[in-house]
DNA sequence: TTATTACATTGCAATATTACGATAGATAGT
DNA sequence: ACTATCTATCGTAATATTGCAATGTAATAA
C-alpha cells in the first residue's frame, strides 16, 4: 500500500527511520559532504557541483532542513546553507546508539 | 520521475544511500533491535512481535539480508536469522565516517 | 503418501519519492 | 520602476516502496 504503519512502532524507531530516510539518497549525501568540506557555504554552487536541476536541489535542501541537519540564512540575494552542529551530533548519537547496541560477541548462528 | 540518477554520484555516496535506505523503515529498525536483544533468533517470533503480516516481515527480512546486515540459516522447519557482526561493523564505520567528517567547530553561519 | 508447519514469492493496490519545467517571490543594481 | 539573479514552490510524470492475500516450496510428522 506504500503507507508505513507508524503506530505499530515506538517513537524512537520511527524517529530513527525518518532520519535514515534523509540519508537514503546519494544527492543528499553529496550535499552534506559538500557542506562539510566547503569553507564557504553558498547554495548556488550545488547546482553546478551536482548535475541536478535547481528545483531538485532545492527540494533535497528542504528535506535536509526539515530534519534540522542543515539551516539556511539569507545572504543578500542568495542563501547560505550550513550544517547544524547540535542536530548533527544528535543524529550521530541516534545511529551510534543503534550500532553500539549490538554486542559483536553474539555467538548465535 | 522517481528514479535516482546514481551515475551523478560517487560509489561511496551511492553505497551509503543504499545502506541508509535499509534503516529508513521502522519495521526494519524494529527487526534489527529485536535481533540485537534476543538471545535466540527465531524468525517466527517477529510476526508476533511486530503487528505486520508474515509476507510483509519476510519482505523486510529479505532487504536486510540483501545488504548483508543479517543472515539466515535453516534450522529444521524454521529459519534462524541473526546479525552479521562483520557487515554490521562495516556499515557502522560507513556512517561514522560521514559523521566524523564534520568538524563541529565550523564557524560558518 | 498426506498433512502440517514455517517461510518465501508472486501479484496487485495504494501511497511515497524523485526529477524537472514553469512559475512565483525576494533582493540588488540601474 | 525595470531588470537580472537566486531560490522556493507548484504541478506533473515516472518510478519506488509498502502491505497483504494467495500461492509456492521445503522440511517434518503422522
Amino acid at each position: 500500500m506504500g503507507v508505513t504503519k507508524t503506530d505499530l512502532f515506538t517513537d524512537h524507531q520511527n524517529e530513527l527511520a525518518k532520519v535514515a530516510k534523509v540519508f537514503a539518497h546519494p544527492a543528499r549525501i553529496a550535499i552534506l559532504e559538500y557542506l562539510i568540506h566547503a569553507d564557504s557555504c553558498i547554495n548556488g554552487d550545488l547546482v553546478q557541483e551536482l548535475g541536478l536541476a535547481q528545483a531538485t536541489i532545492s527540494q533535497h535542501l528542504r528535506e535536509l532542513k526539515e530534519t534540522g541537519l542543515i539551516k539556511g540564512s539569507i545572504e543578500g540575494v542568495s542563501v547560505c546553507y550550513c550544517i547544524d552542529p547540535i542536530r548533527w551530533t544528535e543524529v550521530q548519537n541516534l545511529f551510534q546508539g543503534l550500532f553500539d547496541g549490538f554486542p559483536k560477541i553474539s555467538g548465535c548462528c
